[in-house]
DNA sequence: TATGAATGAGCATTCATTCAT
DNA sequence: GATGAATGAATGCTCATTCAT
């Protein structure tokens, strides 16, 4: 079919464009890098995206579509669950997420500074953390006064873990059930 | 003293560059524009700076420096102490330290990705956290199991408090007690 | 019959060609607005024209071989007319014509720099109206010594007067008259 | 002196500019031909004029401003004159000028399509001559119902001249008496 | 040492042309 | 024949770096 081919091919170039952003940062990622990894000539590009910053665009949204629903369903699907096994869920189901996209945080990462967009897999993360936590404090299990930061001291977090296991090539889901340990009983 | 004009020149042209960066990102900080808010010819930049990669090193370098002595001090001055309130006192001192160089610290946020070098900021950090969370071990304070993940949790949180006042506009300080209380005690 | 459809996709292509020329000029007028505006794929013009350049040249052709028959008849048909009348009415038949291909006039003046080849209306209309003076020469009724300059005058009137009845969207024919009296009497 | 160089160069590139135009058209004047034939690399135009369009504008502004001081004061100059004599006077300083312009001649012939700005070397010849005929019609030399179409018959037939003389590699001024005594007493 | 003009490799983008379907 | 995606050379422009003054 034409279509799946079309397909095949802009999957091809967002692949090409990930990994060059991976490895070589933003920067590194030209249009003729890009297409020279993705085995298509430079105005081939242009027939796929109107231009280089759609192209990165386009390499957010489809990896974002990727993974929301995934973590739409992680957050909710708990949604009956009492706070710490809800959380504990969430962020074991996260992790599983994020390895199966390992490369694309890398990209995410180097990126996140030019987001100003709310349309992002991190903003997505916190939307979900906010909305466990305001569970939280309905149920009594989280104090209030810690509504506003517990989000950002968990997704913190978790980026600092994620982001040392890429750096070591090593899985993230083994250290879901440490994380949660520590957050939710504390250090001591 | 000649030499002592020459380190006025060299620290106007870093306060140019880390301004620019701040304020425009890497990519609004080209030599031109950095020597025109410092005042100088672009050539004159090459007198005090290999390149422009070096010029940056540079930045990130004097900073440090500057930081440093103040973090290894806060880590080191509470080493009598018990876990936790030196615990509580590093954060304290840190984010004092940050806020006397929040400009900085856009600078590095945005900056982050690029550097593979072990001599930075969040290195020296995450060695001071390291340290701490070690003499919490051997004290009985932290059980052993969370010595790893322990300082990256409470570096992630850290940044991504930082960076979420960064945005408001708003001092970091404030935020030191609740911090260590949600990191100490645990969510529930 | 084949052939006929053939001839009317040729037809429109070149129309296409000449209003996008006429109105966005020979830089606006690409290949792929060609085709569009034709209802064709771009492939298709090369079914019928070599390349870029013989479509241009074809369109060039085409309507010089349209105009082409009524400007020697013109010429001709006054023959036996003396120098004024002969002249009176080449030039009125001329406006008429230039008149039913106004769209096709645009396209001539902003390609007129284009054209080296001596197989140009421009170039019919020059040799028409070198007939006509060597023939007023003959007959007494023009200097010799006017007889290489004259036709150069008359064709830089008619053209200066046509690209500004073009450029107001009004019709030459009316100036038909004027024209030719001023060219005959002169000035006072 | 610094400025001297300057300017030199500056000129440099509008001559190399000015030889493209007029012998490969504009299309020809890409920025690498035109650094190329100037001695001069790429960037370095964009030291002089902000862009390309900026550059041929420049072309176009300094060719003018180098004409238009001898064309006013050809028009004014004779001022006090009778008409006869005042246009005798124009057209052969005009064709003066223009001599001493040739090569500009083919370019501003080349960019005619291009110009809506009203300051332009041919809008000035129209004004000046739109002036003069005025003059004649007031003075009585010139019949009113001429005024309109008169000062374009006058610089199209120029325009035609000029154009073949170019063609032929001749001189214009030569022409001059032969053109105004056409224009003045007619073909007859 | 300071200057800033000159340099040219590198980038994003366009478009006439080709060719598999 | 018709289609339109693929191609890649060419273009305008930027910017880190060099160097004569």
């Amino acid at each position: 079919m034409r279509s799946q081919l079309r397909e095949t091919v802009r999957a091809t170039i967002l692949d090409a464009a990930e990994e060059l952003i991976a490895t070589r940062g933003l920067v590194g990622a030209g249009l003729l890098p890009i297409a020279r990894r993705a085995g298509v000539a430079v105005g081939t590009l242009y027939n796929y995206f109107a231009d280089r910053e759609a192209l990165i665009a386009a390499l957010f949204e489809t990896r974002r579509a990727a993974m929301r629903p995934r973590l739409l369903e992680a957050a909710h699907a708990g949604a009956e669950l009492a706070f710490e096994p809800r959380l504990r869920r969430f962020v074991r189901e996260l992790l599983e997420v994020f390895e199966l996209h390992r490369k694309f945080l890398a990209v995410a990462i180097e990126s996140e500074h030019l987001k100003p967009s709310p349309s992002t897999t991190p903003q997505d993360v916190q939307a979900a953390l906010a909305e466990i936590v305001a569970a939280g404090v309905a149920e009594g299990a989280v104090p209030r006064a810690h509504a506003e930061l517990l989000p950002l001291v968990i997704s913190g977090a978790l980026r600092a873990i994620v982001m040392r296991r890429i750096a070591e090539h090593k899985p993230f889901v083994g250290d879901a059930d440490a994380i949660v340990s520590i957050l939710l009983d504390g250090i001591r």
